[in-house]
DNA sequence: CCAAAAGTGTTCGACGTACACCCATGC
DNA sequence: GCATGGGTGTACGTCGAACACTTTTGG
């Protein structure tokens, strides 16, 4: 039995989400080093030594976007390990996906320039992405849709208080639908833990104030929310 | 910037499911080298210079059980990479869950010895597979659990022709609880490309004879199987 | 005849869908 | 007033749960 065993490095790459103006966005980095240099790319960075994968992802999201992994929802999706997907030599890379609330531009950061949030549908459009990081976009894209229909991530898009009509702009964002503001409204007040009320309301805009809720201690959404189209 | 990437092995690990006298079962083998000379192991090995995960999973499968790997239900699952979980070294494990028919007991190879199936529920109750096996089956229940009410995996633990009852004994093992007879048959033959009749009947054992099916061209089901439990 | 498994018909209730209608704010 | 977004009430249909009842085999 030779020791024909394939040693490696792996890589963490952060699909990092968002909601901004309706649409989803997602958190690139023009690449500041070869391979690729000049392109966009997701976030990411070598596992160390010694350091779990979670960990390297943890670590990434703070040098690169200043962003608190720890209080983010952090996934890990299925690894990518073509032999060929990188050109410095066997790199597998783990893919994580993060869901943050819509924040301000985020710094850049060591061998990242200029990161910035840029709208998904152009980026999967234009299959601009260094690597083959265009295919894990759209598995994280995919998993986070996967993900609002089963869990309360979608809070995790908002900030520590919201209204309904900002949660709902989440699923239809992210989903690319309308939802019926009224019955969306019931389904997710009647699911015990879901949100909580504040018992504030926000009367920034035009309006009726909405009142305001903060997410409740629930992730499993049981029974599930349907993805089934509305007319607005 | 130092070159403190870690450099590392990667494992694929096979969970092979299947459902035996009403019992989910598991594929063990017992291992013949160091570490855990002797003690039970999901089979699995390293990955190899220039070879896909799933290839690897795939050739494992073939190696170690004589399954044919394409042919069946092939999952990656999330990564351990716990740096100590191996005392070789830095070894990431990619664990694969696969989903197979009722099949004679498997042949064994290389460096395991005498795979045979074994009960899950016995398995994690004692907790004696080697390194962070019982974790990685544990994860692989689940997610066939989950599967089971998402897709139309189920139809994969049995063979080529099967019996409404059959599929029902995969859900009832995999689940651990007792649907309805009457309400489930409905339901399946009511998901159009979940199953199809093959027109024949199984006239075996006692009672009224029933109808054969086989795998439709359906993957994911929609609406899903509900996992809340009836009394038998 | 009886036990056992397969399959049909039917009732009930929960819930998603659709929409009429009312509430509260800015302009 | 009127547009805009927030929220309640309610009727309808679909579907899962429960179960009475019939069918077809072996012993």
């Amino acid at each position: 039995m030779a020791r024909d065993h394939a040693v490696l490095r792996l890589a963490v790459d952060l699909s990092i989400l968002t909601v901004r103006d309706g649409r989803l966005h997602v958190l690139v980095v023009k690449r500041g080093n070869e391979p690729f240099v000049g392109h966009l790319a997701l976030p990411g960075g070598f596992l160390r030594p010694d350091e779990e994968p979670l960990a390297a992802a943890v670590r990434e999201l703070g040098e690169e976007t200043s962003l608190d992994g720890l209080r983010l929802h952090l996934e890990q999706l299925p690894i990518f390990g073509a032999p060929d997907r990188d050109p410095r030599g066997r790199v597998v890379s783990v893919p994580y996906l993060a869901i943050a609330p819509d924040l301000p531009v985020p710094t850049a950061g060591s061998d990242a320039t200029s990161a910035h949030w840029s709208p998904v549908a152009s980026i999967l459009d234009d299959a601009t992405l260094a690597f083959d990081h265009c295919d894990i976009l759209d598995l994280a894209v995919e998993r986070a849709r996967a993900s609002l229909e089963t869990t309360t991530v979608a809070a995790m898009f908002c900030g520590e208080q919201f209204t309904m009509g900002e949660l709902r702009g989440v699923y239809e964002a992210v989903w690319g639908v309308a939802l019926d503001p009224r019955n969306f409204s019931r389904k997710v007040t009647k699911t015990q833990g879901f949100v909580e009320p504040v018992g504030s309301r926000r009367t920034d805009g035009v309006g009726r104030p909405a009142a305001l809720y903060r997410r409740g201690p629930i992730r499993r959404l049981n029974p599930a929310m349907l993805r089934s189209s509305m007319d607005s």
